[in-house]
DNA sequence: AATGCCGATCAATCATAGTC
DNA sequence: AGACTATGATTGATCGGCAT
């Protein structure tokens, strides 16, 4: 399913066709990953996405495998020991549980048919 | 900060561009849907199977599609009027009457 | 009312394929 | 052969909807 917006926005079009619909125009919102920690000057709007290091992946995905799911106690215990948000650490996991499914449901039916190649 | 570049090196490595045909089918959905280019779970199926890929990557294709275009429209003027001309069927009219019902494509 | 999860998408980036 | 561009994939994070 989708959102099924199902409009359009008028707009001057010059000659023929292209007009700006709305789809175009979306805009999101810069992360709030304000990143204080730290070096102590004021939280930022971080406007960049923040890349986990090797450590921190590994970490997190070692937990993924003992635990799909976290608590909150949990997630405030890796959040800490990773240098993380909370917030980072559960959007971490939601990403991983979507990625552990799209993989199940791809590597079920996928039967590629190799059979050439030059 | 420059530590730490090797974290993919793993799949994304070796891509293989689509058939000049698959493409076609995607650009032409694409640009036949201009007005809202967000096919749904059924009709990616459905194109997966024309263009011999994985709903995954019709999807991939699609984001990639919509921000590339939106970033920078002038730069696929051309190729929305060449397909354009091909299928019309903006819907920048499909909700006003009832008529005009019938999917564009189907032999 | 607040918070978590899902599904879809965005947006920036990576690494490679293709073009000149 | 090397630089530049086109393109598929990956991923941290957002958006809207629904559940708890």
């Amino acid at each position: 399913a989708a959102h099924l917006e199902a409009c359009c926005s008028p707009l001057s079009e010059g000659t023929s066709s292209a007009q700006t619909f709305d789809w175009m125009k979306v805009k999101r919102n810069p992360p709030k990953t304000g990143r204080s920690g730290e070096y102590g000057y004021g939280g930022q709007p971080n406007t960049v996405r923040t890349n986990f290091t090797t450590k921190q992946l590994t970490e997190l995905e070692k937990e993924f495998h003992f635990n799909k799911y976290l608590t909150r106690a949990r997630r405030v215990e890796i959040a800490a020991a990773l240098q993380l948000n909370e917030t980072q650490v559960k959007i971490w996991f939601q990403n991983r549980r979507m990625k552990q499914k799209k993989r199940e449901k791809e590597g079920l039916l996928p039967v590629k048919a190799p059979t050439s190649d030059p | 900060v420059m530590i730490l570049r090797s974290r993919f090196l793993d799949a994304r490595r070796k891509r293989r561009n689509f058939n000049k045909q698959a493409t076609e089918i995607l650009n032409e959905y694409f640009y036949s849907h201009l007005s809202n280019p967000y096919p749904s779970e059924e009709a990616k199926e459905e194109l997966a199977k024309k263009c011999g890929i994985t709903v995954s990557q019709v999807s991939n294709w699609f984001g990639n599609k919509r921000i590339r275009y939106k970033k920078n429209i002038g730069k696929f003027q051309e190729e929305a009027n060449m397909y354009a001309a091909r299928t019309a069927v903006n819907a920048t009219n499909v909700s006003a009457h009832g008529s005009q019902a019938n999917s564009p494509s189907t032999p």
